[in-house]
DNA sequence: CAAGGAGCCGCTCATATGAGCGCGAGCGCG
DNA sequence: CGCGCTCGCGCTCATATGAGCGGCTCCTTG
């Protein structure tokens, strides 16, 4: 293309793109018809002349984030880009990212429900801003450290500046008979209560196979192991078992302290967040199961599930 | 911005923006409004989320340019950007230039006519194509230096694949007999019958205030110059003088060999090409008289013409 | 020279789009 | 509680735009 050329198209192409102005008034401006303008156009963009490029902040894949949300039909994808793939890097990454959804989407009249684990864990570290809302703990502790739910209410409820329902309790305990006066005691009940308001859930995944989970872990200690591993658990969600095809098996209602399936089910919107290598088949069974409506995960499991599913 | 609107606004902007789907077309995709695609799209321009940028080849001012075209009401211009001040530097860019703007605008049907100068010489060593073209030398040869006309006549013609009508006379000679006689030479007379014919013309513009110009010199060797500068010449256009305002003063017609003001003026297209600090008042002066069609300068000098007469 | 084809132009008409408006939800305040 | 405010939404209607067409010129080719 010659000089006078570029120098008349570069000069269509900025009054349109950059000034706003329609074809029919670069026309009339430069005393052509507004075809030649659109043909010059055209010939910008082909020539590439013309560049639009869409900005992507780095840490998000926003084309695997959008297959995931098409591909599962869920209301939201977030797919992290991780610099590396160690569980504590992805968790970190998860939950920072978690933690600016959580940002963007929680409102003032919100109920929040929470889960526990590593990657919440970090969330609640990253969170930064929170509209007022009631933070409900979703299960019981499910492990002796600083990563139970009890401190992760905490802390999001704090930033949050709501009020906070704790269960201060185990998630799993040895006999139905002691889950059940568990959940008369005033504290508990007050927060099972409000497990019907809940509007918006974040949830850790956990896997059984392989296993990758705390709950994974207390039934194991509980004895209970052979006879869920045999029902084909695959995955967990707060107190919930899932098989490989989502559907739910087996069961630690009985003796577990927290949401129920179908509570956890009427929750308008259930975020997932889950990463790293072991968890590729838990993901998939939770979103098999219909429970999760959301999900941040970091793009390399994205990438799995897509290739998997195609 | 939260992610997940990132993500949102983001895969709207590539549907549109990227692979060209109306926003209609992206509208029935989400199950969304149109408006809603439209303020998306309004929000991802005005977040800095879309990117558009208009690509400018180095060497070309494409504002310059275009604001020198509508300050003058040039057919064409370019502002060429010099990556310094020295003549030699100026005259090779805006060579340049002006050997691409020749082999983009003239076809095949067109009678080229030329003139002499250091600028024109650089744009005959740049020239790479050019359309079959007959080749016409303006004037006669003002210095006895590979810089002639004759020669950039030689080289140009020598491209196109056309044929050449040069002049083998001086551009001014002693006395008005001489210029008359060598009017009547077989080859002269031939040239000069073509001058009528001519299609485009590439002219340099030669200064007198400060001195610039191989005509100026040679005007002074034949005693000329007190009587021109009296008149107040001020540029010359092959052999046009004219002054501050553009207006012909003064005449070395009689004892010149060169196209007529009323000839030059009858050409089409007639292209200036000159640069340079000290050519600035000479091609203003030029521009003033309605005989450049076209203009190709540095960027400073055109800088400085769209300053002075703001 | 006639026929045919390529390239450029501007038209028609259906479609896409933008400006501006009114509605209803959520929110703060007396 | 009732009021007004703001905001996000989708509507109407006038305008901008694109697809496709036919006319024109120029050039090639038989």
């Amino acid at each position: 293309m010659g000089p006078d050329e570029l120098v008349r198209i570069s000069h269509v192409a900025r009054r349109h793109y950059v000034d706003g102005l329609t074809k029919i008034e670069i026309a009339d401006e430069l005393g052509v018809s507004r075809f030649k303008i659109a043909r010059m156009l055209e010939d910008a963009l082909e020539k590439g002349l013309v560049k639009i490029t869409i900005e992507a902040p780095d840490s998000l894949d926003l084309d695997l984030s959008m297959r995931l949300r098409a591909r599962f039909g869920l209301t939201r994808a977030l797919a992290v880009i991780t610099p590396g793939t160690t569980p504590d890097l992805i968790q970190d990454r998860l939950g920072r990212a978690a933690a600016d959804l959580l940002s963007e989407i929680v409102t003032d009249g919100d109920v929040l429900g929470l889960t526990a684990g590593r990657t919440l864990t970090a969330m609640a570290g990253h969170l930064r801003t929170l509209a007022t809302c009631e933070v409900v703990q979703l299960a019981g502790v499910a492990a002796p450290t600083p990563e139970n739910g009890v401190e992760v209410i905490r802390q999001v409820s704090r930033i949050s500046g709501g009020r906070s329902r704790a269960i201060f309790a185990p998630l799993l305990v040895e006999s139905p008979a002691t889950a059940s006066a568990l959940r008369r005691e005033p504290g508990i009940l007050e927060t099972f209560r409000r497990f019907d308001s809940v509007t918006k859930a974040v949830v850790a995944i956990g896997s059984w196979s392989p296993p990758d989970s705390q709950l994974y872990d207390n039934a194991g200690r509980a004895g209970m192991l052979d006879e869920l591993l045999a029902a084909g658990v695959k995955a967990e969600i707060c107190a919930t078992l899932v098989n490989e095809s989502g559907a739910v098996v087996g069961s630690v209602a009985e003796r577990s302290l927290a949401v129920s399936t179908e509570q956890l089910r009427r929750i308008p919107e259930v975020i997932a967040v889950a990463g790293g290598p072991s968890k590729t088949g838990a993901v998939a069974a939770a979103l098999q199961s219909g429970i999760v409506d959301s999900l941040v995960t970091d793009a390399a499991l994205a990438r799995r599930l897509l290739e998997t599913s195609a």
